[in-house]
DNA sequence: GACATCTGTAACCGCCACGATTACATATTC
DNA sequence: GAATATGTAATCGTGGCGGTTACAGATGTC
């Protein structure tokens, strides 16, 4: 897969719908926080609907809700709902297979993106909506006084 | 950044240099066992050699060498040495800056994003291409058996 | 029931990064 | 000096992505 803001977005709007809890967002109004359009916005909330993380309703009055209490979304989740994009591609066109390398590269690469991509998700699986919540109020209060997240953190 | 081939490509190159050590090993034979254009392979080898990971020599009976033995390249220098790609991108338009969102989810994005791409270095430096050579031995001898390396997978 | 509101998608555009390729300069061996 | 190889610039085609328009479908309000 490609690298792609798909997740940044997702964060951006899962903290939005955490800060205005129980009320219906549209995507006009959270098109507007990210800047960009709305059907940009609607793409995404449609994976985390797949993914069990928000709720839609169509509609006047309608719009996204957090389907979870943001401690229990983790950012895994959201990556994992945005389709776990990998920065790793394999090759192309099939290696020589009568190299020996050409024959077993493939299948190795392939358990080493695997184990890559699980530690990634293990990584990003110690932070929750809530604690980015957290951290937009602390720096929201207080003048600019740059603050690091607290690292560790269960999901 | 985006995906790409070039850390598989890198990976197979080296591999094949751990195999025929110490002799010189051209961009031709290597775009042979990959499949793909010698110039190709160059590129992926100009980095190599920047990052320290082997050497180069022009003209007849040149070629490519390791620099290193293969157990002290870890698949983690090899990433680093294609500029180390994400799958993560952040906001292309700066976000709404009068959301208390917008202006806070750059930053933690960015510390996000920096100790996720660390998990993911950590976790390709604990193979080397020493361990995929020997996978590569052992899968070449035997019919059909996938075996070995430290996580399970079938083939 | 008519209307305004809001999601859900399909369709299309422009952009950009990447792999592939051609061409040529440069360096080294014999 | 001929043959061999790297080093690199330039160009091309492709694919994926964000952005946008357009429209169908659902839902609450009056």
């Amino acid at each position: 897969m490609a690298a792609n803001c798909r997740f940044a977005f997702a964060v951006h709007i899962l903290s939005v719908l955490a800060l205005k809890e129980n009320e219906g967002v549209t995507s006009d109004l959270l098109a507007g926080s990210v800047n960009t359009n709305p059907v940009v916005i609607r793409r995404i909330v449609s994976a985390l609907q797949q993914a069990g993380l928000v709720t839609t309703a169509k509609g006047a009055r309608g719009g996204v809700k957090l389907a979870l209490s943001p401690e229990n979304i983790s950012l895994g989740a959201v990556h994992r709902a945005m389709g776990s994009p990998t920065s790793f591609a394999g090759h192309r066109h099939e290696p020589n297979q009568k190299c020996p390398v050409g024959r077993n590269i493939v299948l190795i690469l392939n358990e080493v993106f695997t184990s890559a991509q699980a530690a990634l998700d293990d990584a990003l699986s110690r932070r929750s909506i809530a604690d980015v919540v957290a951290t937009i109020s602390l720096e929201s209060e207080a003048p600019p006084r740059a603050k690091k997240m607290s690292p560790r953190r269960a999901a």
